[in-house]
DNA sequence: CTGAAAGCGCTTACAG
DNA sequence: CTGAAAGCGCTTACAG
């Protein structure tokens, strides 16, 4: 099935190719009359406009590429969805990669998305990710790129987050406050640049206190988690509160505390990142520092758009957003009532 | 910044553009020697493979588009998922869109990507869409396409979804056989397809008992949808279960009824459709009939990338998913213990 | 206000 | 085994 081109259109309108093309990017050059003529013809043989080819032409791909691990996090689906906008409102189209966290799949991604002359894009890096694997294709290519949620050591580029840190020292200070003793940090692979943030963070907030961190608690885990077994290494050790890598990780906590006939929250505190909906509908509610997914969509998204001015610095912009802490039941024995 | 293309690579290697085209497909036209050579050239120069214009020239895109209304809800994450991945598989890429179940942005989203000339569309359509939105984009741009989870009255095409009837039938009479007297169904929006079909099966499987559906109790909401004031109305006509539009919708009512200091499950049951994970891990864990979200994008996908025989019906391929009920404690005490 | 020609970066016959 | 030419569907100067 052959379609119609701006050839087809210019003969049935008698005109030329060069005319149809002006009148469909409506410019002022040609009169309103002829525009309407020619309308009409493109609706009478039912003309659709090839953008790629036009595009090809003029350089440009008006297409913007997003890499997460997986969408099924409702932090990435908030930021998924965030970027999506944004970028229809600015008459881009988005093109969706999931790299499941993995390196490789990753590699292949990126690629891909080179090859398609995507205008930018915008990456979740995979934890294992190093330097060579983003210079390789996406610095080799020119394409520009800013990373998200998590960082690349020794990587420097645009880069919009959480400030991870802020964040882990806000949730220690909340838990020292509460009355925490031995708080036990569960989930997260080890090689996360977030969760090294977090600890560190959380590690600082503890401290000024009487408050230990047992960190031979500090469970590891990579993909194939399992929260009971975490779990029950942590009970083992004794402790009165457990911080999780994220919601997705707490989530999964908190049933495996309530199958030890364990309460969340008046039995053992649990507190968490990210800070998704979800969070909020547990019971009791689960406490979370904001991840921010959608400001952190919005401002990448911004930042890949309207690239710095020569003036700028080269090195890397960076924008990190300041936690705020969403104390919940699982914290907080005074809010478990609902509402 | 001028990218490299193949004439440059022609002229480093010493060979003509039609060479460096064949050994970009890797033909066997091409001794390994020179294929070495060239590809050598390709490296030090810089080289990345520009496949719009490949495509352009070949008059394909290999390039899908997948229309969801949001990808919030973890049954449309883990569809947009399952999508993604088959696509990558089939060396396609994924143009990702989010309509919001708003018609008008749904239009422009096929318009674009007609425009890309993408090789098909995966579609959830929006809850108003008419026949004539799809007829006037996707049908006009001869651009195939797939239903998913929500069929559009009136318009023959490949669909892929469950079976919303039955499931919504085994769901009433596993209410019935619990003993439920009056049951309530809150959620979804009211021209919704799925919604007509659940309640339709629900009412079928409610109805051979003693078990009476209040139908005035069933609460039909849009996006601003507020659980509490429906769930308010639904107590003061007295009831003793609820079936929710989905999970989604379950969970913020289970949040609303322990805010009224009811336990979801021994005080009022509940049940919904789309089990995402989350249900499994809610407290208790909320009954629900499977979605079969990975399932659904996979054969979506593999309906679009296999059209059919010109044998097969030409009115339009159906694949239901047969209905499997996963109980939990919401509607079965004896299940709330966890684990 | 409109047209003829060149070209975006590839692939596709067709020669040799 | 390799090259010269035409063309995919547009846009972009440049004339007139």
């Amino acid at each position: 099935m052959k379609r119609p081109t701006i050839r087809e259109v210019a003969s049935h309108a008698g005109v030329s190719k060069a005319t149809v093309s002006l009148v469909l990017r409506d410019s002022s050059q040609i009169p309103p009359v002829t525009k309407a003529r020619i309308r009409e013809s493109m609706t009478a043989i039912g003309y659709v406009y090839n953008r790629r080819a036009a595009e090809m032409r003029s350089l440009r791909s008006r297409t913007l590429g997003l890499i997460v691990a997986n969408v099924r996090n409702p932090y990435f689906a908030e930021l998924t969805m965030a970027v999506e906008e944004r970028a229809h409102e600015s008459g881009l189209t988005l093109i969706l990669g999931c790299s499941a966290d993995d390196v490789g799949r990753q590699h292949e991604l990126l690629r891909a998305m080179a090859e398609q002359r995507v205008d930018g894009v915008l990456i979740l890096p995979a934890s294992q990710t190093r330097p060579a694997d983003l210079t390789k294709t996406l610095g080799a290519a020119g394409v520009p790129h800013v990373l998200i949620a998590r960082s690349v050591p020794g990587y420097k580029c645009d880069y919009v987050g959480a400030d991870n840190v802020a964040a882990g020292k806000l949730l220690g200070e909340h838990l020292r406050e509460r009355g925490a003793k031995r708080v036990a940090f569960i989930g997260g692979v080890e090689t996360s640049v977030p969760r090294k943030d977090r600890i560190h963070g959380l590690l600082d907030g503890l401290a000024p206190g009487v408050t230990a961190l047992a960190a031979d608690l500090s469970s590891e885990r990579d993909a194939a988690f399992e929260p009971a077994e975490a779990v029950d290494a942590a009970l083992a050790g004794g402790l009165d509160a457990i911080v999780a890598y994220n919601d997705m990780y707490a989530f999964g906590i908190m049933s495996a505390l309530r199958a030890r006939g364990l309460q969340p929250g008046p039995d053992v505190m649990i507190a968490s990142f990210d800070n998704v909906p979800e969070a909020a509908r547990q019971f009791p509610g689960l406490t979370s520092a904001d991840g921010f997914a959608e400001q952190v969509g919005v401002r990448a998204t911004e930042l890949l758009l309207y690239p710095p001015k020569a003036a700028d610095d080269i090195s890397g912009r960076q924008v990190l957003f300041e936690p705020v802490l969403r104390v919940r039941g699982s914290t907080d024995p005074a809010l478990v009532a609902g509402g």
